[in-house]
DNA sequence: CCCAATAATAGGTCTTCACCCACTATTTCA
DNA sequence: TGAAATAGTGGGTGAAGACCTATTATTGGG
C-alpha cells in the first residue's frame, strides 16, 4: 500500500522530474551548509573553468538575471571566493574574477556533489552511471 | 562564449537536476493549461491505479502533507474528476474515487506528458529512451 | 558634444511550494 | 464513559526563485 502509481512511473518525464528533485534536493543541503545556493557554484564553475567574467557575461552564460548575478556575486565576495574590479577598459564593467580560496570551495563542493551523486546512483554500476551521464548529456546539447 | 561550465556539465547530480526541471517545467505548463499542477495528476493516477483512496492514504502513498491534500481534491472534484464521500464504516474517513471524467482527464494529460516526453528526448533514439528510463527506474528503486 | 545604449546596482513584486497549527468530528480503548 | 488518538479541514507562514523597475555611471555613435 506504499508504492507510487504505474501511470506515472511510466512515464519518462515524470522519472527525471522525480530524480532531478532529489538530486537538486540534495545538493542544494550540502551547498547551504556553507551558506551557498545552487547559482553560487555555477558561477564559481564558469569562472574557473572560463576565466574572469564582466558580470553581463556570466548572466549570458548561465541564464542568471543581471541583478541576481550581483547579490550572488555579493555573497561570493563576502567570504573571499571572487574578487570583483571595476574593468579599467570600461569603466561600465565589472570584472569577476575566483581567488585561489574560491577554487578551493569549489574543489571542495565538486567532491561532496559527487559524494551525494554516489549515494544517489548507487543501484547503478560504474558502466551504468557512465550511460546515463551521456545520455543526459545528449539531452541537454 | 556561451558554453555552460565543464564543472558542471560533468556531474550527473547537475545533470540530472537541470534535464529534470525541464521536465517538471513542461510538463507543469500543460498541467497549468487545465488550472492544475503536478500533485493533480498524481492524486488522479494514484486514484486509477489502485482505486478509492481515504485521504490519509493518498497522503501516506504520495507523500503529500494530509491539509494539501484537501486542497488538490478540492480542486479535482470541482470539475467532477473526482467523487468524494464519507466513509460509512468510519466517519472520520473521506474516502476519494476517480469519475470517468477523471480517467478521461488523466488520460489526455498522459498523452501529452508523452509529446512532451517526445520533444524533450528527441535527440534519442527507441532504445536509448528506454534505456535512460530504465536506469532512472532502478535509481529510484 | 549630446543622446541613446550599456553595465551594474538596489530594491521590490509575485509565485510556488512545503510545511505547520488550530479546530472539529469521530472512533478506540482503558 | 472519559481520555487519547485519528481524519479531515481551514488558514495560515516562510523560504526560494524568477522577474521587473528605477537609478547611476559610463561609453560610443551620430
Amino acid at each position: 500500500m506504499e508504492a507510487l502509481p504505474p501511470s506515472l512511473l511510466g512515464l519518462t518525464t515524470y522519472l527525471l522530474s522525480k530524480t532531478g528533485k532529489a538530486a537538486r534536493g540534495r545538493l542544494a543541503a550540502r551547498l547551504a551548509a556553507d551558506g551557498l545556493r545552487m547559482w553560487h557554484m555555477a558561477v564559481l564553475a564558469a569562472l574557473a573553468d572560463f576565466g574572469p567574467h564582466a558580470q553581463r557575461d556570466l548572466s549570458a552564460r548561465l541564464g542568471i538575471d543581471p541583478s541576481d548575478v550581483v547579490k550572488v556575486l555579493d555573497e561570493l565576495s563576502a567570504p573571499g571566493f571572487v574578487d570583483r574590479a571595476r574593468d579599467p577598459a570600461d569603466r561600465r564593467r565589472v570584472t569577476a574574477t575566483i581567488t585561489a580560496g574560491g577554487r578551493r570551495e569549489l574543489t571542495r563542493l565538486t567532491r561532496e556533489a559527487r559524494a551525494i551523486q554516489d549515494e544517489l546512483l548507487a543501484p547503478l554500476d560504474v558502466a551504468e552511471r557512465d550511460q546515463l551521464h551521456a545520455l543526459l548529456t545528449r539531452i541537454l546539447v
